[in-house]
DNA sequence: ATATAATCGGGGCGCTCGTTCCGTTTCGGA
DNA sequence: TCCGAAACGGAACGAGCGCCCCGATTATAT
């Protein structure tokens, strides 16, 4: 019913890759403002291919941050599956370090200028789920105290996102994640402090 | 040297008074993308009275800044004066709730599209200093763990403010900020997990 | 009151960026 | 090989914004 969805023709397929790979890593280098005709000079490609592909910037970038988040949330699945106690606090600091990394997804996560939620209603609601769900295993297994909720660690990997990108040296962070990671222990567990 | 600054004549103060008391306003609700007309319009002047004023937009907001970190940095002195123990956790949790209600200034400190440093050198010293002052006085009271120095501080103070602005709501913060409080906490004082 | 200089206001310039348009090129089935 | 459809690319349009210009206005010294 939504469309008919022809094959697509072979260079419009590889055209379309491209921009989708540099949009990626030019979102990720310097966020969400970078202009659209930078974007296809970088592919090699006219600023009409683009918008033929993409009907609009925000849907490029809407695209990214759906593809991004997929891998986010397969990748913490491993993480919480392999060591449920310390699956939080990995998931956790790995986050943090996107904010290095990628600007783009830390800007969607943190409602700069896009609303994750309205824009992908299913990947935010996969998401906090598996927030949810992270925790609470890691709230089961003892080592992260009990009155906290899955707003709050979204709160938190906003908060380390911001505390990454302004340090731009990850070395820097190490006396920052400890403080974290001892606010956030279970009282009587190993990192809480003694 | 710098310049003969002859007294300004009457309306031309008042209205360089208006200007800065709207454009603190504006910028402190929405941030220092809002466009110079805007603020000429709100304070009833023309956009050439604005930049008579303040050379550039830059240099308005960059005024702003200066003036807001004054009055930071004088709250903090009284703070630090009256409890040097809970001196640090006072001033760092008044400094997040500016996440919510001065965006202007918490864009400023996280860097973002203004170099701090690099625009108001002294200011930002003083500001380091001061951040080092408090935090030593809360380590000798014992209250906070003695391996942080002030860009820690800083850093968290970055980290606090995107929690605030990310959570529109204050009263959801009550969960988040004592996580900070325990991580922050000299082991074995009051603060510290048991 | 008048002259003089300081100040004002807002239209306009130049630039950036998202988006569209259309003449040209390329693909792929017959 | 040939042709129609699909895709391309980049010029061009319009909106937004920082900043400047200049004729009109107003304060202040005399």
């Amino acid at each position: 019913m939504t469309e008919k969805s022809r094959p697509l023709r072979a260079d419009a397929a590889r055209n379309r890759a491209r921009v989708l790979q540099v949009a990626y890593e030019t979102f990720a280098a310097e966020g969400a403002g970078v202009p659209i005709d930078e974007i296809a000079r970088r592919a090699g490609v006219g600023a009409g291919t683009v918008y033929r592909h993409f009907p609009t910037k925000e849907s490029l970038f809407q695209a990214i941050v759906a593809e991004r988040l997929r891998q986010v949330v397969e990748r913490a699945r491993e993480q919480v599956a392999a060591d449920p106690g310390e699956g939080l606090y990995a998931f956790l600091f790995q986050m943090a370090e996107q904010g290095a990394t990628d600007l783009g997804l830390t800007e969607a996560f943190a409602g700069i200028g896009f609303d994750l939620a309205a824009a992908l209603p299913d990947a935010e609601k996969e998401f906090t789920g598996l927030m949810a769900e992270i925790l609470a295993q890691a709230q089961r297994a003892g080592t992260v105290r009990s009155d906290l909720d899955a707003a709050d660690i979204k709160t938190l990997i906003v908060g380390l996102q911001a505390m990454r990108r302004f340090r731009g040296d990850s070395e820097l962070m190490r006396r920052v994640y400890p403080v974290i990671r001892t606010g956030l222990a279970a009282p009587g567990s190993a990192d809480a402090s003694p």
